[in-house]
DNA sequence: GCGGATCAC
DNA sequence: TATGGTGATCCGC
């Protein structure tokens, strides 16, 4: 089809023909994160609105929406099903789940999470200190991977397309990805985190976890001691400042390293009470493991926004969620998770896909085919 | 056991 | 013009 008439004038967002229709359109990038606390949350929705409407990525964001849409209603229906008898079963099931899980709540380990402040771009701005005052993203126009302070105060962040960020921010600087480069310094953050906990857990280039319980009582420190000599070295060796969060368990851990993101640092401490007041009141967002869909689906059938109310409503997740699921979900309302040492475990897979642009004919599917194969062939 | 979904980075 | 790639896990069939 012919695009449509171009709008004269300088702006096309206004008048909203269509209802408002933005207001519907709700991405990752509408949720917070760091440094974009001053983000008009409405002309960024409707931007990326506008700039995505019509287009076959928006399509299928429409499908898999009216999916979830789907998923609650079924679930709504289960739950109106559910007999007073049988009401009263899973909420048996669920008081005992509680007690067990409070007999396990671990408090003897002192753990912190590390997270690099906006990696990439941070090592990119070493390199070109000329960036440090610009809004600037490491990516191109299709995807950007992380954009530095100033850039986000225009609502530009990870995950978003380079061709919405430009949008938002028309002077960004885009800068190329450079994974080697953020491998090599990667790895001087590595052996520092090595000196705390010789089986610290990269999480990812820029983020690990370390259980600091010994050192701390080795050296004689407190946990929030350690926090700040691990960052002063990470800053020494890279010249990069990064952020910690301390808690008596991971999922706590990285929860606190958001709080004071950047160049900042949170404890929780190793007290059964401290846990519970920090976690009750905080948006089960937060948790890692609970994504877009997970929030929508708790929120649309049992109103759970919080973590608090995952407790309060325990009877109805055993009722309506797996077994897996449920002991997760009333797990994070207690706080607990990640206290133990997971051992070493091997590898699964190995894959590789690539987006294209539409084909059909089955030589080019099958040349495709056989292009992604060879790259995985010497990936293997 | 498999494919689709979800999640994290 | 244009919306990523890799790996893990869980669930339903």
């Amino acid at each position: 089809e012919p695009p449509p008439p171009k709008p004269r004038g300088e702006e096309s967002l206004r008048p909203i023909s269509d209802h408002q229709a933005w207001r519907e359109y709700e991405t990752v990038f509408t949720n917070a994160k760091a440094g974009m606390d001053g983000v008009d949350k409405q002309k960024l929705q409707q931007v990326v609105y506008e700039m995505s409407k019509g287009s076959r990525f928006f399509v299928n964001e429409q499908r898999k929406e009216a999916t979830i849409l789907q998923r609650i209603e079924g679930m709504k229906e289960r739950a109106a099903e559910i007999s007073p008898e049988a009401r009263g079963k899973f909420q048996a099931m669920a008081d005992r789940r509680l007690l067990e899980l409070e007999a396990s709540r671990d408090l003897s380990r002192v753990w912190m999470h590390v997270d690099m402040d906006a990696f990439y771009a941070a090592v990119e701005a070493l390199d070109d200190p000329s960036l440090r005052t610009k809004p600037m993203a490491v990516g191109g126009t299709s995807m950007i991977c992380t954009a530095n302070y100033e850039a986000r105060k225009y609502g530009v962040r990870a995950a978003m397309p380079g061709f919405i960020a430009r949008k938002l921010c028309p002077h960004l600087v885009f800068v190329k990805p450079d994974f080697d480069k953020y491998t090599r310094m990667s790895e001087l953050t590595r052996q520092v985190f090595r000196g705390y906990d010789q089986h610290f857990l990269p999480r990812s280039l820029d983020e690990a976890y370390l259980d600091i319980t010994a050192c701390c009582k080795q050296r004689g420190m407190s946990a929030s001691q350690i926090a700040e000599e691990i960052r002063a070295r990470v800053y020494e060796v890279t010249q990069l400042t990064c952020s910690a969060g301390i808690g008596p368990n991971r999922l706590i851990a990285k929860i606190c390293s958001d709080i004071n993101k950047p160049n900042g640092q949170y404890l929780v401490p190793n007290d059964r009470s401290a846990v519970l007041s920090f976690i009750s009141s905080l948006s089960i967002r937060k948790v890692s493991g609970i994504g877009k869909v997970s929030e929508k689906t708790l929120k649309g059938v049992l109103s759970v926004t919080t973590c608090q109310e995952l407790l309060d409503h325990r009877a109805m997740l055993f009722a309506l969620y797996s077994r897996i699921s449920a002991d997760f979900f009333l797990a994070v309302g207690l706080g607990i998770g990640g206290s133990e040492h997971p051992k070493e475990e091997l590898r699964k897979g190995i894959s590789n896909e690539r987006t294209f642009a539409p084909i059909s004919a089955e030589c080019q599917l099958i040349m495709k085919l056989e292009e992604l194969a060879g790259m995985l062939e010497s990936d293997m």
